[in-house]
DNA sequence: GTCTATATTTGGATAGAC
DNA sequence: GTCTATCCAAATATAGAC
C-alpha cells in the first residue's frame, strides 16, 4: 500500500510460500518461485543467500506475528477470574485462523507449518521448536490450573494430539471430500468451532 | 527368512519407505534409494518403471495390508451386541500401531502416510481416497449407529480431526520434546491409549 | 538492486552389453 | 535381472556487466 505494490523481496517470500505449500521445499525450485514473482533468477541468493535462507525468512515472517498473537490473547484472558477451557482453546487456536485468512495467501502458511512437521530435517525442528514449543509451555501452565487433576504428562499427551489434530485440520488435509460449495476460508471457519469443541471434551475426559 | 535375506525388488521398497519418509519423495533421489539398497541405479526403472511407480508401491504394500486388517477387526466388532465406541476406535487404530511396530522399519511407513496428506498433489491424493476413503466410510456407517443423535456432517468433521491426530501422532510429529529416555515403539504403544480415550470424548461431546 | 550468462552439481531415465 | 556408461533436463549458485 505504500507504493507501487510489493517490493522484490516481498514477492518473492509471497511466492515462496506459495509454491512451498503446494510441493514442498525440495518440489519447489527457485526457478519456478522467482518465475512467479516475475524477478530475476538470482535475485533469491541475493537477498536470502541461499534456498536455506529463503525458507528460514518464509517462517520467521510468520511465526513471529502469529506467537505474538496468541501470547497476547493468552495474557488478555490470564487477567479474568473466569476463564474457561474453552476460551484458552481459542486463544490459541484462532489467531492461527486469523493469519490464514488473511490477504495475499494467508492461507498458505498453516500448510507450509503443516509441511515443516513432516520434515524431520533437524535444523528446521530446531528453529521451529525454539519459537513454537515456548507458547506451547505457556498455554501448558494455564491449562494445568484449568485441569488440576490432569497429570502432567497426560496434559503434554492431549496438547500433541491437539497441535496435530489443529494443524491438519487447518491445512485441510483431511480425506473425506467436503462439499465442494463450501470455500477454503469457511472451510477452516467452520474447523475452529470443531476443534474447540473436541478439544475441550478430549481435555475433560 | 526363505533364502538369501531379501530380493532386489524388496530391499529397494524398504529403503525408499525409509528414505521417502525421512526426506520426503522429492527430497529423496533414487541415487540414494539404489546406493541404500545396494542395488543398480538402474533397477529402479527396471522393477516399476519409474519413480512415480515405486512411490505407488511402496503405498500399495502396506496400505492393501492395513485395509484388510481395519476392516477385518471392524467386521469381528459388526458381529456382537455390545459394541463400545472404544471398540470401534481401537478396530481403526490398533492396525496402524500393529504395523508400525512391524520389523525392518515398519514405523517407516506411518510417516510416509503423514508426508502423503502433506502432498496436494491430484494423482496421490485421488489413489489414496480410492484406497483410504472407503474404509473411512466403512467406519463412518458404525460410528453413525453407536451415535444416533450426531448429525452426519458433524460426525465426519469429527472423524477427520481424529485421523488427522491419529497420523500425526502415530508419525511422532509432536513439538513438545519426548524424554529421551521412551522409545518410538513405546511413544507409539502410548499414544494408541490415548487417541482412544480422547478421540471417544470427542465423538461423545 | 537487477540483469545476463554460465559454472557446477544432481537427478531421472535409457541404451546396450552381459 | 543386473551392470556400465551415458544422455538430457533441471536445479542451485555465482561472476560480472549495468
Amino acid at each position: 500500500m505504500s507504493q507501487a505494490s510489493f517490493s522484490t523481496r516481498e514477492r518473492i517470500l509471497g511466492v515462496a510460500e506459495a509454491l512451498f505449500a503446494r510441493h514442498g521445499f525440495a518440489g519447489a525450485s527457485l526457478r519456478q518461485v522467482t518465475a512467479g514473482a516475475k524477478v530475476n533468477l538470482a535475485a533469491v541468493n541475493y537477498h536470502f543467500g541461499s534456498k536455506e535462507g529463503l525458507i528460514e525468512e518464509v517462517f520467521r515472517r510468520r511465526l513471529d506475528e502469529l506467537n505474538r498473537e496468541r501470547l497476547a490473547a493468552l495474557a488478555a484472558l490470564a487477567a479474568r477470574s473466569d476463564i474457561t477451557l474453552e476460551a484458552v482453546l481459542d486463544a490459541f487456536i484462532r489467531p492461527a485462523l486469523q493469519q490464514s485468512l488473511q490477504a495475499h495467501g494467508g492461507g498458505a502458511f498453516v500448510r507450509v507449518l503443516a509441511r515443516a512437521y513432516a520434515e524431520h530435517d533437524e535444523r528446521l525442528r530446531r528453529f521451529l521448536s525454539e519459537n513454537y514449543g515456548h507458547v506451547l509451555r505457556e498455554f501448558a501452565i494455564v491449562f494445568l490450573r484449568l485441569l488440576p487433576n490432569l497429570d502432567k504428562d497426560e496434559l503434554y499427551w492431549r496438547l500433541d494430539i491437539i497441535a496435530g489434530a489443529v494443524t491438519y485440520a487447518m491445512a485441510d488435509f483431511g480425506i473425506i471430500k467436503r462439499r465442494s460449495a463450501i470455500s477454503e476460508d469457511a472451510h477452516r471457519r467452520q474447523a475452529v468451532t470443531h476443534l474447540i469443541a473436541f478439544a475441550a471434551a478430549g481435555l475433560r475426559a
